[in-house]
DNA sequence: TTGCTCCTCACGTCACGTGAGGTGGC
DNA sequence: TTGCTCCTCACGTCACGTGAGGTGGC
């Protein structure tokens, strides 16, 4: 008789817990080559490793236990072929799902930091990169919508919804005459066909709940007075600080970028 | 009072299963907007929609349900950005675990299809494109190792050993000599940094368990004799059909390619 | 009275993990 | 006698799903 091992040394060989060991017997999975009978201890062998990576890759897929069960002692290659294409589907949605998941947390990340670093009483003239968006919907019609209006929509597109809101004015007119109803409402989305275009932006933050901006805009509209801007583009309205890190709308941040003129006076005056 | 959702409107709006709101309400997770004093109905509303995806946001990122409830009153910008931060690499383990999977399914179903496929008991000579694989370990020392052998001592690294194995023959005279212990060890493995070449082979089958080939180690070398073949590099025994696929060792099938030298009489030929 | 939607509460499910109490051989 | 490894068996866990029995308003 060759060697063979306790249940112990087999769970170390294999990195499977002696518990799930014990419990693969129980459901008839997995069985020990032989018990001793003074004592009833199992004994594994490493003649049964083809038949545990059987097992192991099988659950690798989330094939349920019980299916694993029933194929394994019928299983022939057109059985597990059919079993794979079954369970392709299931895996890709998985993968799309994980890596999506995976980029919701990062831009949610890229972004509370920028409310935390930003000095939100102030305005100021910001060169920025351009930014990956997707839109969501035009905001046409009689009545338009507010934030929550959209998202209440928009609810059932959970993979959507994930990705931070943001509006889209037209026009810094737009943006003043109606701070809550954007033109478009656009996902942060870093896999978005869009893009919010890298430009000089004049930004500017507000604290409140989806569409209030306090008096930004009257604070946006003097400091372009002052300066003498040319406001150019859209104006962005990007929650930084939304329901995923505070519990109190109050403590929403939101932050307004608004395209402007690049004067070339001062371009032609870089090195 | 503006317009309320019953648990079934709330259900369809958001997807979310009636039975998991009641859940999630019993373990103080979510709760409804208000509840009607009379029959005891819930109402949910819009309003709550924010809160709901900060529930689903953390739930898809298999936060806990506990920890969620945990923070769901204490939450800020960087609480959350530290879980995003513990979760990152949780994620990313899932991800890359996943699209492992995707590769072992992947890459078996096109084995054992080409072992349904295959005429195996006859000798061919086909042309071959190059498949990545990767090299599991070099078989020296003086005793070397059989298949079971290798299996046995590689067990603990399941990412390896869910890849069909194969063997390595650095030429066709010591695969005669000893076809169940290869030179090397190797995986069919997509993503694998070394290659099998693009090149012509000779072709074989044989069935039984791991390192049993049985006699067509004679049939490819009479087969060289009679077609006056030129054997020059190395010879590979891949695993088409094995545990994964067959209980029974003896219908394990393996394929034997021997690479042939090209007759440059026969290329010139070619248009 | 009949449907209908909703309610509560207990129990089931899946794949284990844990812990109590006991055994065999050095 | 003391450790040590192993055993069985019952119960716990996590995130729900199911199903029985009952209620309120048309």
């Amino acid at each position: 008789m060759f060697d063979t091992l306790s249940i112990k040394e087999f769970s170390k060989l294999t990195g499977i817990e002696s518990s799930t060991l014990r419990y693969w017997e129980n459901i008839g999975l997995f069985t020990p080559y032989a018990r001793n009978p003074t004592n009833n201890y199992r004994h594994y062998s490493t003649e049964q490793l083809p038949a545990l990576n059987f097992v192991t890759t099988l659950c690798d897929l989330d094939v349920p236990n019980k299916t694993i069960c029933d194929i394994k002692n019928a299983r022939t290659p057109k059985l597990i072929i059919e079993l794979f294409d079954e369970h392709a589907h299931h895996l890709n949605k998985q993968l799309y799902n994980l890596s999506h998941r995976y980029s919701v947390m990062q831009i949610r990340r890229e972004l509370m930091l920028q409310g935390l670093e930003a000095d939100i009483n102030e305005l100021s003239i910001q060169e920025m990169p351009a930014m990956a968006i997707s839109i969501r919907s035009r905001n046409e019609g009689s009545e338009k919508q507010t934030f929550l209006e959209h998202i209440s929509e928009t609810a059932l597109n959970r993979v959507n919804l994930s990705f931070p809101v943001a509006g889209y004015h037209e026009s810094i007119e737009a943006f003043t005459l109606n701070p809550g109803s954007p033109d478009y409402f656009i996902s942060i989305d870093p896999h978005g066909t869009d893009k919010k275009k890298a430009s000089e932006y004049l930004v500017g933050y507000a604290m409140g709940n989806y569409g209030e901006v306090g008096d930004v805009h009257n604070r946006l509209s003097a400091f372009i007075r002052d300066n003498k801007l040319f406001p150019v583009g859209p104006v962005y309205t990007i929650y930084l600080h939304d329901e995923i890190c505070t519990e109190n709308p109050d403590n929403y941040l939101v932050q307004i970028c608004v395209e402007i003129f690049i004067k070339i006076f001062d371009k032609i005056k870089e090195p």
